[in-house]
DNA sequence: GCGCGCTACTAGAGCGCTCTAGGGCAGTTA
DNA sequence: TAACTGCCCTAGAGCGCTCTAGTAGCGCGC
């Protein structure tokens, strides 16, 4: 241990380790009641601006900051929003990541909650309710629909990038369909018609986009074209539907269009170590735009999903929840555009689009 | 809004929304004392096995759950870890999800902060202060000494991943030179000389990891092979490593080892891209084994940081630094060891291993 | 001189919990 | 019978803040 070591509370005993100042520590030395010290840090109107700035000189010099729980507790609103996430989703990550500037804006604090393996989306939601979230942001989450009603039915809850039946919450999402439409439209116009979607079961929004596909390949007269692949939303289930079709006796097809960017790159993966270039020789086209998605080396195409408009309306609605401006039940959709990147061009002998 | 919204903080007015039940509420239904209710939720002795029953049950029908804030308040400890981590980093992320259950076990409860791009180290370091956690675990923090040794004065501080010059800190870290060292032993035996290092500048770890590489290559008798190319711990970094050893006119080397595993997949990604096939050509090793090394069409060779181990430990130090059983300033160093997969294997041109 | 409104401030009651002292009330033991 | 155990339980004082109600002092117009 270096020897300067300047806590004090390093002194064997336990108990008596120099306690954290409180407003009460810098009412004192200021010379106010600790109501005044309290108005100057939620700058509130009332202070004289020579005792703000005496108030804040002092706090500084006794080290002294607001202590959350205790302003939680006595204040009836705690302004915290709880979020549930997974840690490994890339595109969660972005959405976090956009939720701290907005919920900074309506003056939320955040409480961020992982589902990992070890520790279940209930027991990360407990938790968020026991460090007195005031309303939840589930991202994603898998739980079942009547599990989101019962957290919703203690808590205003707002879903972002999933639907759920009959449950009183607020649901945020991209609109999916349009999305993934325009791949479908967007590949066809390059002059290909074999064009796989590897679909990402159940997961939150895969079911739209497959959907989606369905229709626009109808749509172009290439119904009998059709071909869903099973896969995930992650890198394995892309490596494994890649590493499926690359076991099948008929050739690949001349594009692929994956149900989220994690899945499209475990196929980019596999296929540029088969020796498969891609875009020559087959196209990939992700969803999501998730931050991996951009980089120089994966460089993929995909649908960029308006991550900060989604995070902006997700505090919105929470707080409109938590206002009773209205009741749950808000159902708030963005468009979401293609990104046309590296991974995706021309079929490779531009064979002549089938007519209908 | 679905027809039978069970919440009745629904109605119309702000204000008078259905209070949360308390623990008053509880021990009124029961028809005991609060501090009873309390000693009940708390396993604590002094309740009889019946008490304990129908306070649960009451508490399970008014839907109790105790309030963590008050608690917090009212608890000198608040047994609550504040853990700031990278969301973007996939190494930081395996690490969170093992300190959830080593945290469980010594009775903490954690709150964590994401550091991104929007929201710096210190801010993040505040908010979780301002939560009352009572000591901090910082995954690979960036900023500078002093500023960690600042945060450490105020609060018991545990540094994982990272070393410090004079800071009351405990630290808990692999052992990187035996693990870097360990990388250049192996691709050695296997016959390579020409190994290139992408290193990661001042990232955490990676002047340790450097200086290993130079040391190894030296008592190999390569000192003159030795090359050390400038990157990062992202992929972005790797990519350029990458793309810039491409550029050059003399021949790819014939194995490289990544000071990441993010670097090392940036390097994977482009070189396949590029038809450099791995590790027929060119064998990759990267550092870490994040999950997504281990990742079926990833399936990068990497040296394993045992993150279970560093989780442990460094709970256990911020719990003995908060118990006062000894001062800050333990260093602790863990074991890792190399882990080949797919993407390393002999050179090309096995040549004979030059002698010395 | 009075009331008026304004600003700058204070007293004191909570918020929902935990924790320290006890208070009864058995069942020993002296 | 008194004193001493335990065991189960309660009263009530905080924890550090916020918030409501109110006060003191000032300048203003009539």
């Amino acid at each position: 241990m270096s020897p300067q070591d300047p806590r004090k509370r390093a002194d064997r005993t336990p108990a008596p380790r120099s306690r954290k100042p409180t407003m009460a520590d810098v009412a004192a030395k200021v010379g106010v009641s600790r109501a005044l010290v309290s108005l100057v840090f939620r700058s509130q109107p009332g202070a004289s601006p020579e005792t703000r700035e005496r108030v804040f000189e002092a706090a500084a010099e006794l080290g002294y900051r607001p202590d959350m729980a205790a302003r939680l507790l006595a204040r009836g609103r705690s302004k915290v929003l709880g979020i549930l996430f997974t840690a490994r989703n890339p595109y969660h990550v972005d959405l976090v990541e956009a939720i701290y500037p907005a919920a900074e804006e309506l003056g939320y604090d955040l409480v961020l909650s992982a589902a990992v393996p070890t520790r279940d989306e209930h027991k990360a939601i407990e938790a968020l309710i026991g460090h007195r979230s005031e309303a939840l942001l589930l991202c994603g989450p898998t739980i079942p629909d009547a599990d989101i009603a019962e957290v919703a039915a203690r808590i205003p809850t707002v879903l972002v990038g999933r639907h759920v039946k009959d449950a009183p919450v607020d649901v945020v999402t991209s609109y999916d369909r349009p999305g993934a439409r325009g791949v479908v439209d967007y590949l066809v116009g390059l002059g290909h018609s074999d064009i796989v979607h590897v679909e990402g079961g159940s997961r939150p929004g895969a079911p739209e986009r497959r959907r989606a596909y369905r229709d626009a390949m109808r749509s172009h007269g290439l119904a009998d074209r059709i071909r869903v692949v099973s896969g995930d939303h992650t890198e394995e289930g892309g490596g494994d539907a890649a590493r499926a079709m690359l076991a099948e006796d008929r050739p690949l097809p001349t594009a692929v269009f994956a149900s989220n960017d994690q899945c499209a790159i475990g196929l980019l993966e596999v296929f540029t170590r088969a020796g498969v270039r891609v875009p020559e020789q087959v196209s990939i086209v992700g969803y999501d735009d998730s931050h991996i998605a951009g980089l120089g080396h994966i460089d993929l195409s995909t649908v960029r999903q308006d991550v900060p408009g989604l995070a902006h309306l997700a505090v919105q609605a929470a707080d409109e929840q938590l206002r009773s401006v209205r009741a749950a039940g808000a159902y708030v959709r963005l468009e979401s555009k293609l990104l046309v990147r590296g991974t995706s061009g021309p079929p490779p002998a531009a064979a002549p689009r089938p007519e209908h």
